[in-house]
DNA sequence: ATAAGATTGTTGCATTTGCAACATGTATTT
DNA sequence: AAATACATGTTGCAAATGCAACAATCTTAT
């Protein structure tokens, strides 16, 4: 059998966590996708996030949201564009450091949605965290903090 | 304050473990292309990745290869097209269920290239995998496991 | 003080990706 | 037996994404 000739003693890189974490992911994205077709039509999932990005950081610069989404600042001025004219949030100057910068808030309007929505998830998000007890779910955050710190030694994102 | 006003009573999509995932994935990401940019120069990481999953499963045909790699069918095909155009892979027409497909099969020189390249990640991995103890691991494979069975029975994957 | 460098945001372009439509061949239904 | 539905793979197209180049503005160096 041909498989027989194969020398299997090397690791495989769609054994690691990295992987299992990006098909995970992958999962999540799409459930996320099909949720939002069914339950909303004003906003993409992308923005919905960005949304939710701003109402806990309120009063970023752009590039400092773009790090925190870990997209770059191009698609991240897109988000915004459109974002604001749907008047979900408002762009205003300001600075930073001496720097002229554009900063985000987000709008009632641009609340009002974010909590709308993140009502009709509240169910999937509860059936989700039932899967696990406490326990574990504070191993899973840990373990993928340590993941990230870790790749942020070695790697540079640059945005 | 502006922020005074604001009703944060509601849950974030930003605090579930399903973004915590997406996040730490593109870590994952970045960090293998960036490696991959030094390393090599004869396949793209997704290939790279296709190639781990066929030598994994020799004979499949390419919607079943699709399903494991998580992308459509279209996109398998213009990936395994690359892989084949290369001499990394041969592709063949054969049946399954008395239906005519085309599987695909890893050749020496895929085999060889994938061991070079999957050496070269080797201490990565090492370094990655020393973040956790034993059983912190397996909690943490566990737990993605978990996330999704639970999603595959939400959703459905069209592919 | 002038030049070089750095930071922020925008625009253009090429790549990746997913979806829908199509062609081909098989299974099922009537 | 004919028609309908299903499975597989391919092609075309549109949206998303990242990268490089650019403009504007500020800092640092010579």
């Amino acid at each position: 059998m041909l498989t027989e000739t194969f020398d299997k003693k090397f690791m495989h890189y769609i054994d690691t966590p990295s992987y299992d974490m990006e098909l995970t992911s992958k999962y999540c994205k799409t459930l996320l996708v099909q949720l939002f077709d069914k339950i909303c039509s004003e906003i993409s999932p992308e923005e919905f996030i960005v949304l939710d990005t701003i109402s806990c950081n309120n009063g970023l610069c752009q590039r400092d949201l773009a790090r925190l989404i870990l997209k770059d600042r191009a698609n991240t001025g897109r988000i915004l564009d459109s974002l604001e004219k749907k008047n979900f949030i408002i762009r205003y100057n300001d600075t930073k450091n001496n720097r002229l910068v554009r900063k985000v808030n987000i709008t009632k309007m641009g609340l009002d949605m974010l909590e709308k929505l993140t009502l009709r998830f509240q169910p999937y998000h509860e059936q989700m965290c039932k899967l696990f007890n406490e326990e574990d779910l504070l191993i899973l955050k840990a373990s993928l903090k340590k993941i990230r710190d870790a790749i942020s030694k070695i790697v540079e994102l640059q945005i």
